[in-house]
Parts: C-alpha cells; structure tokens; sequence
DNA sequence: CGCGTTTTATACTGTACGGTACAGATATGC
DNA sequence: GCATATCTGTACCGTACAGTATAAAACGCG
C-alpha cells in the first residue's frame, strides 16, 4: 500500500486483462434477454469472455455484476428520460416520455423490452438487497415525471383536477405495458402508433376545462 | 378397455388420492408468485399434496401442469372480460375493463399481479410451445377487445380517426403496465385511481370531434 | 380370498448450477 | 534477476434440479 499516492503505477501482480466496463456491456444483453435468474454463471462468462475467477475477483458474484448491469442501463439506455423531462409542457414532456420508451424498447440491435422489467428474480432472502436495487431503479421514471408534472402544476400547466402523481402513474404504467408488448415481439410501428394515441389522448385531457 | 361401456365404475386398480383439479388450484399461487422457471416439482408437489410420480402419472410433467394451471387462470380470474365486453358502449367497456383488471391484479387473498405477465420463460427450444400458448393467453384479451372495438367502429360508436386496433393497443398496455405494479406493490386504491383516470381521458378522446 | 391393475412412496440417476481451491502466468519494485 | 503480488485457467465441491425405477399399498373383480 505504499504505491498508493502514484497515480500510474496500479497495484503490482499480473494486470487484468480485461476492461470491467467493456465486458460489462457484453453481459447486459445477455441478462436483457434472458432475465436474471435464468442467466447462469456460464452464459455470462462466455459472453464476457473471461473466466469465473476473474468474474468474482471483479464483481463478487452474479448480483454484483447485475447491479453493476443496471447501472450502465440505466445511464445508456433510459438517457431519453433526461430529454423529455425537459420539454417544456406538460402535454410535452408526456409525449416525448411516451415515445421514446416505445422507441427504446425496439431499438434495432437491442433486445426488445425493458432490462428492469424482464428481470424475474427469486423470492430468496438472500436477493432482498437486489429485489430493493431493482425497485428503486424501476421507479426512477416515475419519480422524476411525478416531480415534473408538480412542477407543471405549480407553473399552471395542469388542470386543477389532475393529481400528478396519477397521471405520472398513467404514463409509465403505459410504457411498461409497451416494454412487455415489446419483449413479446410488438413491432416498433405498433408501439409508436400506442404512444402517439395515448399522447394525444392525454394532451387533450391537460388542455381541457374539468367535466 | 373392455369397461369403457360401464360409465360408474373407471378403471380397475387403486384408484386416485386426489383431485386433479383441486391440486392445480394449489398449485395456481405457487406459479403466480414465483414465476414458471423458477418454481421447482418440490415446490409444487408440497404445495398440491401429492408425490412427484403422481404428478408426472397426472399431469405429464411440470409444463403440462402449467398449461391446465394456465386454463383455470383464464377462466376463474379473467372472468371480469366478459362482462367488460358486453357493455353497450366503447368508452363503458375501457372503463370496466381497465377497473376490472386493476381489481384483479390487486385482489385480496390473491397475489399481486397478472400470472401471464409474472411467467418469464427460458429461451430453450423445448419451451417453443408452453410460449406460443403464453402468448395465446396473453393476447386474448388483446384480440377479443379488438373485435369489440371494431363491432364499435361499425355502429358509429366510435370516432373515425380512432383506430381500433391502436385504442385496445393503448388499453391493453395500460393493464398490462398495471400489473406489473402490482406486483411491484402498488396498491388498489393507486391502481383504480390510474384506471379511472385513464378511462376518463379516454372517454373523452372518443367524445369528441377528431381534432 | 387372491389376482390384476393402478396409484402411491421412497430412493435413486444424471445433469447443471453457484462458488472456490490450486497451480501456472505475468506484471511491479528493489 | 529475484521476490512478491495479482490475475488467469482448469478442475473441483456441495447442492438442487427434473425426471424415473422400483416396490409397497389400495382398490375392483371373480
């Protein structure tokens, strides 16, 4: 521990010889398509190309490699969040959440559907911190449109009679629907039409008098 | 073969120490909460009360319980589509159809969720046909509301730029996004509020002129 | 009763799994 | 160049799984 304050100089011993990101990226389709539980130790070393030492010397075990998965999910393949937030209506931001969902759920190379939805995991104890991992992650859509649509509300940009957090909850119960449409072999046309109809009916909804 | 005239008396021998209908009940829960790959023969067999080889004389083997589990799902917790269907309006039949699926999904007693949507299968080719008659189930509610829609279309109950297809792809969806948060623990009272929303909003759409 | 037939119950087989021990390989630091 | 520390590869361990052989038990029939 002597080498500590040299920043080029790593750690002595034989260097690794892969990158963690890089073969992270090969295991996250593999857990998209298969899920989590189904995804054995096996699948995942021959995707990553490395041995199953080096796997746990690197990432624990196959809950530490998941959570490490999801965290490059969410950063690469939910980005469209962070742009149809920042729309500048209601009615906006709604849209553009619907339609990119449907768009990143048929992405064209991609497995279809959504890595946190198609994730099945046992109802061991032991997958408790993963399960919370997971719903914390699942749920981050749904907090950031809830705090935008307050936000709407606050600027008058939402009828009286809507409750943010219920029409938040419309939304993304839609793009889930569409992510299981989606892994279930919907075609990206048909989801679009989905989102587009649900949009307009939803625009309409937020620029109407309460009946 | 030669008693198959005598309708009373079955077939000779030991005869069967239970009811293949009250054991797939028992089984139903296990399959619904912990998903198809993921809930073992123990499982089941400790849950039906009844011994492996029982099970496979029965049942053929654990997709075939899955099957006959899959027909008791559809035609005991399903049962609220038929009335859904048989009101006399689109905006009346979205309605019910969306609170009857948040009902569902949220029932007490029950577990949270949808069996057909808390099912993730293995990839395996050996599964080819367990996933087309998933898919089939899945979809039932899906095609059947269609019909409806259309039937709809034709008696100028509905607006001539909504398609069906598109409306029972946004309804469907939206169920299906609602089970998922049930079983993420959403609650019924959250659930109906989103359904009714939703229907709302949707009654609206086809309440007025095409804009 | 006793025979044939079917269902039970226990124990077993082969396979795949998650996780690890151990030895060989490859780098750094003196 | 030598000791040391880390990584790689193979082979392995205990466990759990789906499915099955085998024998005992329970019934109808003669």
């Amino acid at each position: 521990m002597t080498n500590l304050n040299s920043p080029k100089s790593c750690s002595p011993g034989r260097p690794r010889g892969f990158d963690p990101d890089h073969v992270l990226d090969a295991a996250l389709p593999v857990f998209w398509e298969k899920g989590y539980e189904a995804t054995s130790l096996t699948d995942l070393t021959d995707a990553m190309g490395i041995n199953r030492p080096s796997l746990y010397a690197a990432f624990g075990n196959k809950e530490g490699v998941f959570l490490r998965v999801m965290e490059r999910y969410g950063a690469r393949y939910l980005d469209f969040l962070e742009g149809a937030l920042a729309q500048k209506t209601a009615a906006e931001v709604i849209r553009a959440m619907l339609r990119g969902s449907a768009e990143a759920q048929t992405e064209p190379g991609r497995p279809p559907g959504c890595l946190l939805l198609s994730t099945h995991l046992p109802d061991d104890e032991t997958a408790q911190s993963l399960r919370d991992a997971l719903m914390e992650q699942r749920n981050v859509a749904g907090t950031a449109l809830t705090a935008r649509l307050k936000r709407a509300a606050a600027e008058g940009d939402l009828p009286a009679d809507v409750v943010p957090e219920t029409l938040a909850g419309t939304v993304t119960a839609l793009c889930r629907g569409m992510a299981i449409d989606a892994a279930s072999g919907a075609t990206r046309a048909q989801l679009l039409e989905v989102a587009a109809f649900a949009a307009n009916a939803l625009a309409r909804r937020l620029t109407q008098p309460p009946g």
